[in-house]
DNA sequence: GACATGCTTGGACCGGCGGTCCAATACTCG
DNA sequence: CGAGTATTGGACCGCCGGTCCAAGCATGTC
């Protein structure tokens, strides 16, 4: 009764489409962070209404999962250290797909990602049983490092450049701690370098993996 | 003007503090999963208003990010393999606790992780910047491997056994593709254990930083 | 014992969210 | 050209996290 239609509404010439809200999505979580991404910012985005969007988009868990597997999607590489690397820099570049693809084992970005390393685990000469459980490794550890990774960098994006957000923490865990380990890692922590890090730690996997 | 304040409430007997809202919010976490865990939930179940809970606990992340400490600080483990297997066995008995992990690399939890970690690598001889490295890794594999399995075991949790939640997902697999690794891995799942394999990926890590 | 001060409590309130529903329109095909 | 279908936009719903505040209790001071 309360009901109110408002002004008719004519069909709109750039037609709106599943790519077309993917790709507005994946503009906003990149602009916004995660926390950006709400239906009504994508209705804006687009000039439209909600019902337009779910017409073409069943939830907002398929628009980010489906972000999610466009930006593994683009990931270059053959082999375990070059997929690995670029997983790691897509996820750099956007930090909330890393949240993403730690969040359910069965998205189509995760699939895909499991088909690659098994492909590349094969060139190396593994397969059979040792092979799913190499490739588990490799997954779960790429998979755990990105959104660790992609939580710092969300944070770093906050106009907070990325030396002082990790002297922040550094200051954070050595108040927090008289524990030896703890400062000398608060210290390490100055010179830190992500990306260095993780590939040391694909090194250790494939380094147990080939032998 | 509209404000109407109601009945005048008595201090209670019980006194609320935060280690009683901690408990109320692992009761709901475990009972209801994470999307169970609201602040009026907690509310219902201390019978109280909003106020007095954030009088406690500055908000709901504060309240998740200790909820998550306080069961990893319960896990037992002084060596690398119990360790792993000691938080991998509490987020399978606690799935929201693996998403809660993951989210953030310096809340609490993760740093209790850091230095447990970095203590059982000196107990293997390795020190200096290859600790850092070889305990970055063991720490995003297993917090990986664990958001990885909690995600799991959340749907498996939905009155749905294990083995059908994975058979359903074999299935879903081997429609999405026809990719051989696909279809094996698919086949390889019926008799799938995760922990076994979690275990197997903590094997791999150790062979790779003992050489 | 009286009084002032500060801690504790519960609920009204606010802005915003995801998702549903539906009337109205534009296309499509016989 | 008429019937049926796909598309559109916005009103609506129930719920959420967080803020605010008036009232009541505990405690310290003289």
């Amino acid at each position: 009764m309360t009901v109110m239609t408002g002004p008719r509404h004519p069909r709109r010439s750039d037609a709106l489409s599943r790519a077309r809200i993917l790709e507005a999505a994946i503009e906003i979580l990149d602009t916004e962070g995660e926390g950006g991404l709400t239906l009504r910012a994508v209705t804006a985005h687009l000039s439209t209404g909600r019902g337009a969007i779910y017409h073409h988009v069943t939830s907002k868990d398929d628009l980010l999962a489906a972000a999610a597997d466009s930006i593994v999607a683009a990931v270059p590489g053959e082999t375990v250290r070059e997929l690995a690397l670029g997983v790691f820099e897509a996820i750099d570049a956007h930090p909330w797909a890393g949240a993403q693809l730690a969040r359910d084992p069965s998205q189509p970005a995760v699939l895909r990602l499991w088909k690659r390393v098994g492909a590349a685990l094969t060139g190396l000469g593994v397969t059979g049983p040792a092979r799913s459980d190499a490739g588990a490794a490799l997954v779960n550890y790429v998979l755990g490092a990105a959104a660790q990774h992609a939580a710092g960098a969300r944070r770093a994006a906050d106009g907070v450049s990325r030396r002082d957000y990790l002297e922040k923490l550094a200051a954070e865990w050595a108040a927090s701690d008289d524990d030896e380990l703890v400062r000398e890692s608060a210290a390490l922590l100055a010179g830190h370098d992500d990306r260095r890090q993780f590939l040391a730690g694909v090194d250790i996997f494939l380094a147990g993996i080939t032998r």
